[in-house]
This record gives structure tokens, C-alpha cells and sequence, in this order.
DNA sequence: TCTGGGGTCCTTAACCGT
DNA sequence: TCTGACGGTTAAGGACCC
């Protein structure tokens, strides 16, 4: 081990419940769930706010709905968060070329790659800045971990949590360690856990204590062997700029058990065609078809089948989709279905096609016009070597409009909001923006002409416009005090929850955008 | 009214070919 | 010709992560 810690982990403190928060002023210091909403949703993340009544990730939103009733359930909003993300992770590649992001909140970056810090207070001189740069540029907080391992650098950031940076000292991971809890370790979820403590083993220190031929025998040579290691404090995973998917999968949970046989074949079918777009975006193609299936009673099954080549073509995933669901007994009810494509190429076949046709072309020459429009017409199963450049049509959703909880919208009259929530032929939207105060709250028909879907409100310090349009500032005007809905409080909690513009950037009239260090002002 | 969605990796078993 | 070892591929399931 080196004297310098050199690894970085950063985490996003409750990711997109800050982001939310951010975006939204009437929801800042209070408790904000961000997750599926619908009967059979789970949270993804709940706000510090919302935390202190037992709210966490992975729990059933229904659950926290009976421990928080009044808490802000909002659908989440990826392509925001994604823009974000974005835009922290180019702060990392500042520090080091060498980043490795885990999820659009979580990152590893190898300061050693760079040669940013030499010794230990320079590395915490690098964090607390890096920590600054984010808030400036975004608003939000984070918080890192430093230490010789993406292991120990990822326990720093946990243990640093919220909004602070925990340095982790080469040559002391062993006590730090021993006393911690098995589901320290990461690969210890709550099965192997329970697994280990019914051998009575709960710490890490007891894991080093066990033997790595005992934890072989207990969990299998790969993880029994690795969770060893990682239990003395070893760990010397690199890491990884890119990785390439292995897989490309969409499913869907439904609001209630699918129980008709059609149905359940036109899911597939429409489950089928999301894959292939996503996979064609990609420019990927796949080899393995697989078709999941969740039950009624929450049993899991998975059917898969290997083509002859990989494909990206609709037709093809479709069909193979549709023979693996004739194979699953579905009677009693199905919850979930999934269909994914694995062993990933970035060619198709159609391309192997093409590539030996013009090289035959190019060696003899050949009948291949012929040829051509033969392969086209002969659209048979299989790997069907079809080049459809063509996009496949969307199926446009022609149902009544939907307004998700969370979600912009825009207003002919009111200017840009978004749903509080809705119901009963009615939807309640909450006019206000990043940089307002609290606004307040309308209510429309759920089919009001002049009530449109929007993109979300400019987040990121480069991204705010120097000049709003002239309607919203006075929007922001009107919107006073006493008008907040619920009555309550004003932002009080100001610690955690910065808001995302600082408050000098927010005035009546337009002004330019605060110059910020890190971000470039050159935005147009 | 428990239990999402998108992934990764590992293990086991069956099967095939050498 | 039979048997066994072994490696690679495929299929299915499970655990884990964010």
C-alpha cells in the first residue's frame, strides 16, 4: 500500500430526492419519495427529510405512504438526473482521466492515473474541492471517500454521508474493519448474510478469523475466496474506464396480475419492440433471447434461446419472444414480464450479410440484385437477413393525457409547474421554479387545452438562461408568501438542503447567471 | 396493499464433441 | 466399441448492486 490514499468514490447524498428538491422550492426541507408511484411501486429514493420516519430505497411505496403520509411522492425524472449526472461526472474526468461511473450518482476516479495527490492532505485538498465544484455547479451535495482500495474509498463515502468526506488512512483498514457488520462488505446481501450468521459469524473480523477454506465451503470458491480477501482489507480491483453492456433488457411490472393469454402475448410482443429500439440506439445487436416471467406469487422464471447470430431486427426478437412465452404456464396470473437480448456484438448479421456480399461482389461478380430481393421478400423466421433500416413506428399512445406526479408542465396562462398531483378528472399543478419562491397551487381539468407537457426547468449553474422570458419572472412575483399551499414552514432546514440556485442568482428582473467557478460561461 | 427496473456475476446441470 | 475425463456452450436460477 502507498502512503497516499488513491482512490476517490463519490456519492450523490439522496440523488434524485435532492435534485427534486432543487428543482422544486415548496420542497425543500421536507420529506420528498422519489420512486414508482403506482400500487406496486418501490421507493427509490427517499429524501434525509423523509428517512427520519423510516422511509428507505427498496421499500414498498405503499409501506411508506403509511409511515409518511405526507411526504411528496414524485415519479422520477431520468433525463434530468441524467443531465446532471452528466455534468458532475465531466468534473471528475478533471481530475483524473481515469473515472469509472457506477450509476448516474456514484463514481470511482484513480487520482494515482493522474498524479493529483501525492500525500494524504493533498488528496483531502482534491476532495473538499471537488465537493465544492459540485454544490457551485449544481446545488446539490455529495459526499467521498478516499482511501488505497475502491473498497475502502466506497465504505469512506458511506461512512461520510451526508454532504461530508471521510479520509481512510493506508495501514489502518484492519481495525477500522473488524468490527464492522458482514453487509459492510460489498457481494454481502442479506442472503449470504444470513448464511453466514447462522455459522455465527456476524463481524468481518470473524470472516478473517473463519478461514478462507471455510468460507469456500460455505459460499463457493469465487465469492467465499474474494470475501476473504476483501475482509483483511485487500482489494485490488482497478478501475474501469468503459464497459461495454453485456445485455440489454425492458420489463414491466403491472398495476394488476395480466390473467389473459392474448394480453399476455401482446405484452411481449410490445416488450419485445422497447428492447429493439433500445438496442438499435445502442447499436448493438444480440444472440440471446430472454423472456422473464414474474407470477402471482412472485416466482421468477426465465426462458431464453440462442440464435444463430446475433440480430437487432424486430421481427426476429419478436418471434423468439413469443415461442418462449408459449412454453410458460401462465394461468393463476402473471405480474411482471421482461424480454432482454444478451451476448451482445456490435455487428449484426445483417452486416455479415452485407460485408460477404460485397465481397463476393467485389471477387466475382455476381447475380446480386437478384439475390437481394430475394432475401428481402423470403422475410422468414429465424435470423431473417432483412435490412429494415427503416425505424420501427412508435405506438402512439392515444388514451386519455396522463399527468405523472413530478413532472413539468406548462401552463398558456400560469407559465411552468408541475403536478402535485391528480385524480378525479382534475390535476393540481404547483407553479414555481428553481430560482422562485414557493409557488402556489392550481387546479385544472385533467384535459385543459391550455395545460401542456414541458421539459424541466435549467438546473446546472452553465445551463440557467441569462433571461427568462418576461411571463415567468412575473409568475415569480406573484407568488407570495401565505400562498404555500400546505401552510407551512418556509425552507427552514437551510443546511442540508442548499437550494440549487443560490439565492443572489434569483432576482425579480433578468439578470445574468451567477458565474461560478468551475463552469464555463460561455454558454450561449 | 408488501416486494421496480436495469444490470452484473456466479453456480449448476445438461449436452455435445473430442 | 465402450467408458471416462474434460472443455465449451447453453439454459436456468439466484444473489447482489444502485
Amino acid at each position: 500500500m502507498r502512503a497516499a490514499p488513491t482512490i476517490l468514490h463519490l456519492d450523490m447524498d439522496a440523488f434524485y430526492a435532492s435534485v427534486e428538491q432543487a428543482s422544486k422550492p415548496s420542497l425543500r426541507g421536507k420529506p420528498v419519495v422519489v420512486g414508482g408511484i403506482g400500487p406496486r411501486g418501490v421507493v427509490a429514493t427517499a429524501s434525509y427529510e423523509a428517512r427520519v420516519f423510516g422511509v428507505h430505497s427498496a421499500m414498498a411505496t405503499a409501506q411508506a405512504r403509511r409511515l409518511c403520509p405526507n411526504a411528496a411522492y414524485l415519479a422520477p425524472r431520468f433525463a434530468l438526473y441524467r443531465r446532471i449526472s452528466d455534468a458532475v461526472m465531466e468534473l471528475l474526468h478533471t481530475l483524473s482521466p481515469l473515472v469509472e461511473p457506477l450509476s448516474l450518482d456514484e463514481a470511482f476516479v484513480d487520482l494515482e492515473a493522474a498524479g493529483a495527490a501525492d500525500c494524504a492532505e493533498e488528496a483531502r485538498a482534491v476532495g473538499e474541492q471537488l465537493r465544492q465544484d459540485i454544490r457551485s455547479l449544481t446545488g446539490l451535495t455529495g459526499s467521498v471517500g478516499l482511501a488505497g482500495s475502491k473498497m475502502l474509498a466506497k465504505i469512506g463515502s458511506e461512512q461520510a454521508k451526508p454532504d461530508g468526506l471521510v479520509l481512510i488512512e493506508p495501514g489502518t483498514e484492519r481495525e477500522l474493519l473488524e468490527p464492522m457488520t458482514v453487509r459492510t462488505l460489498p457481494g454481502v446481501g442479506p442472503a449470504t448474510a444470513e448464511h453466514l450468521r447462522r455459522t455465527g459469524i456476524h463481524t468481518i473480523g470473524e470472516i478473517v478469523e473463519a478461514g478462507e477454506d471455510e468460507l469456500v465451503r460455505l459460499l463457493g470458491k469465487a465469492h467465499g475466496s474474494s470475501l476473504h480477501v476483501m475482509a483483511q482489507g485487500l482489494d485490488d480491483r482497478p478501475v474501469v474506464a468503459e464497459r461495454d453492456a453485456k445485455s440489454v433488457s425492458v420489463e414491466d411490472t403491472f398495476d394488476v396480475d395480466l390473467h389473459d393469454r392474448a394480453r399476455v402475448q401482446s405484452e411481449v410482443r410490445r416488450l419485445a419492440e422497447r428492447c429493439v429500439q433500445r438496442l438499435r440506439s445502442a447499436g448493438r445487436s444480440g444472440r440471446t433471447v430472454v423472456l422473464k416471467v414474474r407470477r402471482y406469487d412472485f416466482s421468477t422464471l426465465t426462458r431464453s434461446e440462442t440464435l444463430r447470430g446475433p440480430t437487432d431486427d424486430l421481427a426476429v426478437i419478436q418471434e423468439a419472444a413469443a415461442r418462449l412465452i408459449e412454453s410458460v404456464e401462465t394461468t393463476g396470473g402473471v405480474r411482471l414480464l421482461g424480454v432482454g437480448v444478451t451476448g451482445l456484438a456490435d455487428f449484426t448479421q445483417e452486416d455479415l450479410f452485407a460485408q460477404a456480399a460485397t465481397a463476393e461482389a467485389a471477387g466475382a461478380a455476381v447475380a446480386e440484385e437478384a439475390e437481394g430481393a430475394e432475401v428481402a421478400q423470403g422475410a422468414e423466421p429465424e435470423h431473417a437477413p432483412v435490412a429494415s433500416g427503416e425505424p420501427e413506428p412508435v405506438a402512439a399512445e392515444a388514451g386519455p393525457r396522463r399527468w405523472v406526479p413530478g413532472h413539468d408542465v406548462r401552463h398558456a396562462a400560469f407559465g411552468t409547474g408541475w403536478v402535485q398531483g391528480s385524480g378525479v378528472g382534475r390535476v393540481t399543478v404547483r407553479f414555481e421554479q428553481p430560482w422562485s419562491a414557493p409557488g402556489r397551487v392550481r387546479t385544472f381539468p385533467v384535459d385543459d387545452p391550455d395545460l401542456e407537457p414541458a421539459e424541466p426547468p435549467p438546473l446546472l449553474a452553465q445551463e440557467r438562461p441569462g433571461a427568462e422570458p418576461a411571463s415567468e419572472a412575473e409568475e415569480t412575483e406573484e407568488a407570495d408568501p401565505g400562498a404555500a399551499g400546505e401552510g407551512d414552514a418556509q425552507p427552514s432546514s437551510a443546511r442540508s438542503s442548499s437550494p440549487a440556485i443560490r439565492p443572489k442568482s434569483w432576482s425579480p428582473s433578468p439578470s445574468p447567471p451567477a458565474s461560478v467557478p468551475g463552469a464555463d460561461a460561455s454558454s450561449p
